[in-house]
DNA sequence: GGCCTTATTGCGCATAGTTGCAATAAGCGC
DNA sequence: GCGCTTATTGCAACTATGCGCAATAAGGCC
């Protein structure tokens, strides 16, 4: 693999991305850089840091596609539909969930793919939806 | 409302769509009646349909949107990303899940609206990813 | 049946993401 | 350091989706 100043670009700003970022606002970083970044040189070197297991990439309540540098941990993501609140699914709250899954099929859930949409705690109680 | 002959067209497409339908698909499926459909009010029609309760969109493995009739029973999807599978969430399942989400801060899940990425129980026995 | 209000449409443009292809340049071998 | 192979890039065009706005027409009122 190669090695080319717009990669370390786009890992750069990967990198200086706390959390998740929208592929969009990794190529407005990128040109915040280099103004001659190209929208599509950026999607493909993230595929391929994809392959090469760096980045992981996810879609947010909007379908949108997100991505996140590999954590330790892998974690999914919540969406509360009434506040448009985010965050991350708790540990135990996860495995439950996965032991939930696998239950029926045995299927393995990958959390970390998608943003669970539903109400949070404190909007159900406030009302809900 | 208004019953103009485009919201009759999309909610014909929509009836004779079994299951979900992507925007896209749907687009296509109004121009076979009727060439002269726009994109634009298709995606509007669909807007309005899903406010009167008629339609619910989701989004796919890949972060598209989906589109499906209301049906009498919500239901998830589950996506299989080594054999490409797609299904339906079991009931009982679907209320382990919703109950795993539930007891660590009242999330209330509504897991019809994203798709479910993972490995099914087939695959995974196959050995995995 | 004709008129008027205003919800809808259709057009043109904008954004997010993707792809084909020719031009470019990384990194290997010498 | 030089040249060669071929991975990558940049461009341009394209799909999916969404938005603003002026033109159109649905449906209520008379």
């Amino acid at each position: 693999m190669r090695w080319t100043p717009q990669r370390r670009s786009v890992v750069a700003a990967l990198s200086g991305a706390s959390g998740h970022v929208t592929a969009a606002e990794l190529v407005e970083r990128c040109r915040d850089q280099d103004p001659t970044t190209t929208p599509s040189t950026v999607y493909r070197t993230l595929d391929v840091l994809e392959e090469l297991g760096l980045v992981r990439h996810g879609h947010g309540a909007d379908g949108r596609e997100e991505f996140h540098v590999q954590p330790a941990v892998e974690h999914g993501h919540l969406y509360c539909s009434a506040c448009g609140g985010r965050w991350e699914i708790a540990e135990g709250q996860a495995q439950a969930v996965v032991a939930a899954f696998a239950s029926v099929d045995g299927f393995e859930v990958d959390l970390s793919h998608m943003t669970v949409v539903g109400v949070c705690g404190a909007c159900a109680r406030a009302g809900g939806r």
